[in-house]
DNA sequence: TATTGTTATACTCTATAACTATA
DNA sequence: TATAGTTATAGAGTATAACAATA
């Protein structure tokens, strides 16, 4: 057999071997190629995910998600669109603010999420099999920080 | 003023905000487009950075920076065909294997490349001051381990 | 006047297939 | 026969500008 093509890096990473964001950029890019893998077999993408996954536990606008998700506002359009599409979201127009459209998950869409967060959740288990219990719990405390930093937009 | 569009989801981050794969993706994102906005002065993006990184500091072919970067072939070619013709970088012919091409850094590379690692490193002042230094090691400990999964390729 | 969503459009990034030269 | 690099091309993702409706 050939060697897998992360075995050589694993050994000598070369100077971005020690650079936490390329790392974060790939750690990142490993658990969304997993993410869509299994996916694949709703017809989902990890992107597809995020939106209904938001909407269905939050009150979220088109424009809020956007931000949120670091889309650009059309992508959202599109992205909703297709979603509405198959019948797993539904626009709603805000209360509060008539050019606003809320997000909403249908039914269809709200047992889509279940199936694909257990879906996920199982690929986590073995993303992170390599990471001791302690080890999780601060990363999840750090990431959020990372993720969402107190000064500004991106 | 008008908020920060990362302030909404501070403080309600929905199911997304536990995801530890959505937050390695978003905090990846992040810290990508401060590069990018760092480097683009130097009319550079972190994705040229990554290739002159690591063929300085590693005897790497293009097969292997694809590999490495999570790159299609013809990627890699295309972005090392660019930094050849700035005079940054040139190709070898590997002396084991004729097929093989070894990119190396000009020494105009060399100095860029040190330049926009200084300048990166002054980002990661900014993106990882929330951390404490304890936090800091256990986060460079943790994720060469997710972003090069043991487990065979992506 | 400014903002949300929308549309059209261009641009960048990524993936696929076919080819060559080497192995 | 298989692999590294290359090329051409198609597809997916992202960004920009203009517009209508609403604030």
């Amino acid at each position: 057999m050939t060697a897998s093509p992360l075995a050589t890096p694993r050994t000598d990473l070369g100077q971005l071997g020690t650079d936490p964001v390329f790392m974060l950029i790939r750690a990142g890019a490993v658990g969304r190629a997993r993410g869509n893998e299994v996916l694949r077999k709703m017809g989902l993408k990890t992107r597809d995910y995020s939106i209904i996954s938001t909407a269905a536990t939050r009150e979220i606008t088109q424009k809020e998600l956007a931000d949120f998700l670091m889309l650009n506002p059309s992508q959202v359009v599109s992205l909703v669109d297709d979603l509405e599409t198959r019948g797993l979201v539904k626009r709603t127009t805000s209360p509060h603010d008539r050019r606003a459209k809320i997000v909403v998950p249908t039914a269809k869409g709200e047992k889509v999420f279940a199936e694909a967060r257990e879906r996920l959740t199982q690929t986590h288990e073995v993303l992170f099999a390599p990471l001791s219990t302690q080890e999780r719990e601060t990363l999840l405390r750090i990431l959020p920080q990372l993720a969402f930093p107190a000064d500004l937009a991106v």
